[in-house]
DNA sequence: CGCTAAGATAAGGTCGACCTAAACAAATTG
DNA sequence: CAATTTGTTTAGGTCGACCTTATCTTAGCG
């Protein structure tokens, strides 16, 4: 199985940058592959196939039930990806007015058909914006993935105070969180920490309990 | 065999739009299946699949040995579709400072992934603008094609003046016949039409004598 | 330490968009 | 009008990215 060394689909392409933007997320490497599928919303199986196929492109270290981590070149791949979807973001939220959702949706198409070239022109463009839509870092044209000091909710000990950086939650589960206020931007003081890495916390003087589940897809600032 | 009404792949918006842009170069109709697979750089056969696909949906109709032509669903789509293709074409090239063709391979792409409002968007931040990045009318938002008067030059008749509109050529042909200053906006004279529609014309007092197959992929303003 | 649940793998299947080879029908044209 | 060229159809195949079902293997738990 030889293969084309210098392309990568548009699915490779999503998982790289979704094993990306996990690491962005402060999550423990290696990312387990079904962290991936779940985001991805494919199977496990599909999601280990496509692991295995980065991994013998060189793209991922996969070590069987323990997860993925990019290697270098993977890492190249996936900041040139999320910099050109930061970058159309950038550009259809601030110069077409959509909201930071739909530009995001709309820039994840855009992102895999944009050379590395235009993305470059696009942000000269937009005057070298540093971040997209939502708040993510807009890795520089070095193909580098920027640190981030943001750690998911159920990462985080108690007792300490933390803003809540963004909701990484399927459809159903970010609602209620939503509905709850915890937005981005919000503050909130992790009073306990359960067991099974559930979390007591309060915000705006209210007591909310969140479990693994929930705690995991909240995303808060690490200083 | 129910399809899914209300969405096109990929593949099918590429062959709605070349024959979109083979009516809007003033050819023939129905567009006969060679010319649709030749400019897509498919084999007949899939050409010829696709081709009773797009008519099984409603968006063309097929006449076996003659051709396809657009249905009204059809050609609504094809509008959409080049409508977004041209605008983005815009943006590359006079905001991000791509070359024309650069701007439209990009475009091709970009094309697809770009819903209806978001062009309307798009067009509006650009000032709504009428043609293309290489002169191509752009449709406006009700999806409906905007009327040519352009012409295959194989289809002029002898003694007349004409303007160079477009040049519709493989590569290999395309650079011959740039090659002799046939070039967009170039004026040239009919001088005789031979018997197998091949073109003798004069161009800055040079005489050129054009076989069918470049005479056809040669577009002339058509007064 | 053994069991269960999570994760891995194997096997086989679907779907869309292509392809070639070969047989065949229609249109053009000498 | 018969021959050639052009276009059509059938049959069978490939490839990528998915899927399900079923059988492992391992890690983490009590």
């Amino acid at each position: 199985m030889a293969y084309d060394l210098e392309t990568t689909s548009e699915a490779e392409e999503m998982y790289l940058i979704t094993i990306a933007t996990a690491i962005e997320d402060g999550r423990a490497e290696p990312v387990p592959v079904s962290h991936v599928a779940r985001h991805l919303d494919v199977s496990g199986v599909s999601a280990n196939q496509m692991v295995r196929k980065l991994a013998s492109r060189g793209y991922v270290d996969y070590e069987p039930y323990r997860g993925v981590t990019l290697t270098p070149d993977g890492r190249s791949v996936a900041a040139s990806i999320l910099r050109r979807r930061r970058l159309w973001g950038v550009f259809l939220s601030e110069r077409l007015g959509l909201s930071a959702g739909r530009a995001d949706d709309i820039a994840c198409d855009l992102e895999h058909v944009t050379p590395d070239d235009v993305a470059n022109l696009l942000s000269d463009f937009l005057g070298d914006p540093m971040a997209g839509p939502r708040g993510r870092t807009i890795p520089s044209g070095d193909r580098v993935l920027p640190a981030s000091h943001v750690e998911p909710l159920s990462h985080t000990p108690a007792g300490v105070h933390r803003l809540i950086a963004l909701i990484d939650l399927p459809e159903s589960l970010a609602s209620f969180v939503d509905e709850q206020g915890l937005t981005p931007g919000a503050a909130i003081e992790v009073l306990g920490v359960g067991l099974k890495g559930d979390r007591l916390v309060t915000i705006d003087g209210a007591c909310l309990h969140l479990g693994v589940e929930l705690a995991d897809g909240i995303l808060v600032e690490a200083p």
